[in-house]
DNA sequence: ATTAATTTTTTCGAAGATCAAATTAAATAA
DNA sequence: TTATTTAATTTGATCTTCGAAAAAATTAAT
């Protein structure tokens, strides 16, 4: 039997939650002052310099040189401004989908540092494979970017797939073709950094989180596209894994029954309707060429007024709205984010599937949740698995913190 | 902008969340002597003792007078074991369903002190009505139970439809001939009593969690059928209500495009596959007698092997099946509870649909969530309102708790 | 019986953490 | 220059938790 009822937070646990809460907020508004951190998050102000001196002392933070223009300020001792200290910590993003493995460099701060992208072999490998892969992938970035392994002080890893983030061990992926791997393990006895790892939608969320719509936001969630069609939950600032870790299975939601079959091997899935693989089986598309030359072809002929391209995507818009509807009303959420790299899938996001959802949504009497449409670069992944390593390291880092000031 | 990005507990709100962290463990554990509280809480002793000391003082708890039987002690010191002192508060939770309103009083350990039944003039009342007919149903049941109101110390109070648990307000209720009422406002101005109002799957997953198969677990999901098909969602050991306290509408989620016409005025909602209603109207029974006995009829039809009968309980029944999947592929929960008072609805929960949902949820090698099947008596959902009054009141309590010992 | 051992609970003092209030710092306005 | 204003820091009081020691309440052993 276990309680573990209320979140205690007892004694030098405390200070970490300050810690992490200011470090929060810093990061969150990119450059605020002491005075703001203290309303913002109702803490006292002679709290709020006991904690940024110890990040400061950590070299996790920074003060801003106060630039000239002090837009608004009538009197008083200026606000200096904090941030963080970009150069605190190297992280990379690592992102494994069927062609390659793409490679973030951010700093601190989440600027980019560097890019790299590692062809892959064939789409499937077998997890000592993949093992090799990194270290070559993140090796690869170093030698772009001019910086050391030593420098990197955290990987973030996804994977698509049913991860269990929270132990480092992979379900099932794609991408391997062995299933339950400890996958952390094997990684962090070939390589020296510490990994951190999710399924690859629940790092774009955390990208969200921290660096996109998500900002200012504490329940929200994300929808991504891809091969298959995925979904990050954030409740309460903290991304949703389930009992598990592999929750969220939104292109497995059944919206038939006894639909069409897909690719899990069961019928009716919402990622057998819309998964490009899905369109271009019905369409009966199969020149051998990419698959985004096949779709690009079917796009081409839906917009040249072919009836038969036409009612594939449309079937395939009216379930995704279906499918997203269901995620509304089971969550009530107040932000949906549909966060996607490739203008392929714009069908999916057109305004007619967002009034559809709408309009399937339980209807009431009060705003409807926000419905936001953000289209990133192609490094959305990885920057994402970046976010999760930053988040960690974080983490780690705050926790060690030894509160010793002369 | 808003931040409140961890949950912070400074100065004086550490011991709130200590009390409130002892209180539950006692009451899941029902009677726990200090020691144990510690060990499961990870509180040091004697910050047990000094917390258990403020309840005992407040009345709160009591120590168990210790019985002859030590089982299993060696030596030392006996422990002496804690539980809820029952007299501490008596709690009203009133369900309305469409025939009638249902009172429950329990006292503080949740121990049935009475129950009452006060019949509706009709399904549908105006506000006003609704506030009188409450007025007279706990009177009522404080007759029948030989209590004074002004014993009560709060009101749980359950309706179907979209409520707004946070801001006691109603978008929209079956029960109502009103939308967007501020029912929680009226209620505070015409009775004496603290309210506490929620969707009645609301309640009945806290009465889980208070009295339930819910104890033991921070992360389920309750299932409900009545009139409708209700869920209740609590991810870390809180009721999860969305960002207008009108999410998991299991009911309305969509299982077939452009389905069935649901009363909501949408189509393919599952409540239009699996509810009453939609097993007559598909049945084409409208003898115009209670549906109890309509439905009745139609189970002793399919079991003496009409085969249109029979037809149409199974596709309620894999509907329901493809419903419950979904949830499961999206929350990944620990435990699902279907959670039930009527027979009537025992083919949703048979083998077979079981069976289904396990076959079309994700496969991991790893066990499969846990569905368990509950069914309370015919005071379920009242007790659940009773459950959610207690913890408003015992939140409450403890925060008043002024630490004056001498 | 008396003493030792054992286990639970309480007491006491030290170590932190937060906060309000006072103080210091750094600017503008008069 | 001096007052005013606002931000940041310091100081001292209050609270809380925890470890260690003490007290309490038993059983086991002699």
């Amino acid at each position: 039997m276990m309680a573990a009822l209320a979140r205690a937070t007892h004694g030098l646990e405390q200070r970490e939650v300050g810690r992490q809460q200011v470090f929060d907020t810093i990061r969150t508004a990119g450059r605020i002052a002491r005075i703001d951190i203290a309303r913002e998050t109702s803490v006292s102000p002679a709290t709020v310099t006991a904690i940024t001196s110890e990040l400061l002392a950590a070299g996790l933070i920074e003060e801003i040189v106060p630039e000239g223009d002090r837009e608004g300020a009538k009197r008083g001792r200026p606000r200096v401004a904090l941030k963080i200290r970009g150069s605190a910590h190297l992280m990379a993003g690592l992102k494994i989908s069927d062609r390659s493995a793409t490679v973030i460099l951010v700093d601190f701060e989440g600027n980019t540092i560097g890019e790299y992208d590692e062809p892959l072999p064939g789409p499937v490998m077998s997890p000592e494979e993949l093992v090799t892969l990194v270290g070559q992938a993140l090796d690869g970035a170093c030698g772009a970017a001019g910086r050391s392994r030593s420098e990197i002080s955290g990987v973030g890893l996804g994977l698509s797939g049913q991860i269990d983030a929270a132990r480092n061990f992979v379900h099932w992926s794609p991408s391997l073709d062995a299933r339950n791997v400890h996958l952390g393990q094997m990684l962090a006895a070939a390589l020296p950094f510490p990994f951190f790892m999710d399924n690859d939608a629940n790092l774009v969320a955390m990208a969200e989180q921290l660096f996109g719509e998500g900002r200012n936001t504490s329940d929200f969630i994300v929808i991504t596209i891809e091969q298959g069609v995925g979904m990050g939950i954030v409740i309460d600032n903290q991304i949703y894994r389930g009992e598990r870790g592999c929750g969220a299975e939104f292109g497995h939601t059944k919206v038939q029954l006894d639909g069409a079959l897909c690719r899990c091997g069961q019928r009716g899935c919402l990622e057998a309707y819309v998964g490009d693989y899905a369109l271009l089986r019905e369409a009966n598309i199969r020149s051998g060429a990419l698959p985004e030359e096949d779709l690009s072809l079917l796009y081409a002929r839906a917009r040249g007024g072919d009836a038969m391209a036409q009612s594939i995507l449309d079937r395939a818009g009216r379930m995704f709205a279906m499918g997203l509807a269901n995620i509304i009303n089971i969550f009530d959420p107040a932000l949906l984010i549909l966060s996607g790299e490739q203008m392929a899938f714009d069908f999916l996001y057109s305004d007619e599937v967002l009034a559809r959802v709408r309009a399937s949504v339980v209807q009431v009497d009060a705003a409807l949740p926000e419905i936001r449409i953000h289209k990133w670069g192609d490094l959305m992944w990885a920057k994402g698995a970046a976010a999760y390593a930053m988040e960690g390291v974080t983490a780690q880092t705050i926790k060690g913190l030894a509160a010793n000031e002369a």
